[in-house]
DNA sequence: AATGAATGAGCCTTCATTCAT
DNA sequence: GATGAATGAAGGCTCATTCAT
């Protein structure tokens, strides 16, 4: 009939209206709920760089973003899903971060230094970031529960250096050495950096030309 | 008189045992004390590699012990003190080892062989003891208490490379860099190994000459 | 615009409205709190007055109390906190209790009368919470952290007797010396009933009023 | 039989004399253990005045004394026994002290002044000390273990207090009323003076004076 | 006579997690 | 969507006491 017609084309695109407005909020709803991970996440990295995964309670996280214990769990799963989720958003951020200076426009021997120097300020400003970071690379080693992330961020940083080589027209099979080198010397100086040593920063950079110059 | 003299250098003599008897017996006690702590620190150890500090409870070290809790407080101050001592002891027992290869009597090339093929072994062999002191060295940058055997024992790997090179006849200045590098791999192959990578062993021995190579 | 305003104005009254309900809730969420703490007090001195400050354990007053050790940490600082709560809200509901007698619409002579017979009972009824007292005051001799709320309660004692001297007409100077007498006097007739001498409260009013006739 | 009766004579002689050297040496053993006790205690209130009953470890008074925690057992029952004979000790050591002043050859109207004046004296130098037995007095409220020193001790104190009205010529029926008012504000001066109160053995002599004038 | 190793119950406190609202 | 009250297991540590030597 017609009229059904009619009716049944209008009842759909009502349908279809409404479907897709539900998608929509659910959309706009999943991606509020997402900004708000990433706040929480955000103060809770505050927390936890300056105890270590082990010494921070969910408490102490809870208070320092100013929402209740119970907010943090309906966010996430549980408190290795919270360091986790904490601890990928920084790496992931810090990545980002070196991979924009490596995709500035500048000759291969200039590329080297503004990448080691990149390095050295992150030692300098975010030692305390990176240290939970071997934190919970130190975890995975007995809790197969942070192996995931711990593979995913660790398979990050030898693309980078993946990068780095590329640039500089080098194969990019040594990535993976490359990466254990540099990652070897940029945690010994942060150690040094947070025992106070100040001039740790420099000496890394000194230190990393010294060890990258037989490998490329 | 001389009855009196001779009394007095037996009375002396007497005297002299007694003290000399006593500083024995403490000597004894103090050793038999020391033994006891280490046979102890034995057992700890059994427990730590298998869960890492901050998962093993002194209730878990106390049952494996076959000790009473109140056991380990008498011959440990706290935690932190059985644990580094811990650390220390196989850490000190590790160098001795890698140190007796280094000492044997063969051609420089050969020893660049079994120095590596040492530490290839120790990887499959102790591997879950090793990563107790890569957790240790990470807690070492968030609780000071860890940073003092944290020092003492990587100055005791530098100079187990220093050795190293020595034997080779080269200069010993690169001994920090060589470490940082031989560690990093070291550190990264276990890893692999615990991740249930069989081929980390013979993989490490490869990665460990391919960055030797250049350095030396 | 006219509607502009109104809307705007409606939109104030719902703000106010909306913060006004939410300070109700926070005020009723901080009383129903209170309450909660008040009765965990009460249940907790009942197993207090039993045993005392040392001997009685967090556990025993949980139990007592039918909640877990967990909830008393919820609502008390520490086991101190706990205690000094305990025995300030105790010692405050006796001062009400005699003051409400001294309120009384008597003749001077009658005063001192109850004002003793006030005190005999509280012998007879409360000398376990009343040891409780003594036992944190002692405490306070080695404890700074009982020394805040003991010399609170001790003024509030004082008070309570230039109150009794006020209503009596006397000047209110010797408030601290009748104290000092009454308490002492008290004190000794607690003990004298706590061995099981049944005819200490009795002994008590003799002995006051022994002790008060030469100091008025 | 002769032979039997001689026989029988000196054993009988040389029986006794083994008894009667038994006995001595019993007693000379006894007496070494009394004074062993003694300089034990004396030790072990050092320990004691500084952190009270409860705080105060059988370790901590073991180190102290310079013996080991097992000797301590030897000579005492266990702690409350050790913390009995001390206090006993002290307070009697106290009591002979302020007996002698009062065994002084001087006038009534002097006596009091000395009497006073001994104990503001013991306020300023003994403070420590003798809050340790307002500490056991406090727990004999809870645990009949404490109450026969304390007790004994309090009898000795009224015993102390008789004499002093003897001396005076004053009927000895109001001893205890009078070491009432002398305790407590003894009690609250110690207090004063543990709190800082530099002033308090000075008021406390004008508060004893205040105090006793009426009643005597 | 004196020791000190060993015990194990018990203490206070912390914490991730749950759930009713 | 967010809260925070409540949990209870677990943690490190203390301590009076026992006992073989």
């Amino acid at each position: 009939m017609h009229c059904g017609d009619e009716t049944e084309d209008r009842t759909d695109v009502t349908k279809l209206d409404k479907i897709a407005r539900l998608a929509e909020m659910a959309e706009a709803k999943s991606a509020k709920r997402a900004r708000k991970k990433d706040e929480l996440a955000d103060h809770a990295i505050t927390a936890l760089k300056q105890l270590g995964y082990a010494r921070t309670s969910l408490r102490d996280i809870a208070e320092m973003s100013g929402v209740a214990v119970g907010t943090l769990h309906y966010y996430f799963e549980d408190k290795v899903d919270l360091i986790t989720y904490c601890v990928r958003r920084y790496k992931v951020g810090f990545v980002a971060n070196i991979a924009e200076i490596l995709d500035a426009d500048v000759a291969p021997e200039q590329l080297t230094k503004s990448f080691i120097k990149g390095l050295s300020q992150s030692i300098e400003h975010d030692a305390e970031t990176h240290r939970l970071w071997y934190d919970i690379r130190s975890q995975a080693m007995f809790d197969p529960a942070f192996e995931e992330v711990v593979t995913d961020i660790e398979d990050g940083l030898i693309g980078l250096v993946a990068t780095y080589l590329e640039r500089l027209g080098r194969p990019t099979d040594k990535a993976e050495t490359v990466y254990l080198v540099l990652d070897a010397c940029f945690r010994f100086h942060i150690q040094a950096f947070l025992k106070g040593q100040d001039t740790a920063p420099a000496r890394f950079e000194r230190k990393a030309v010294e060890l990258l110059a037989p490998l490329l």
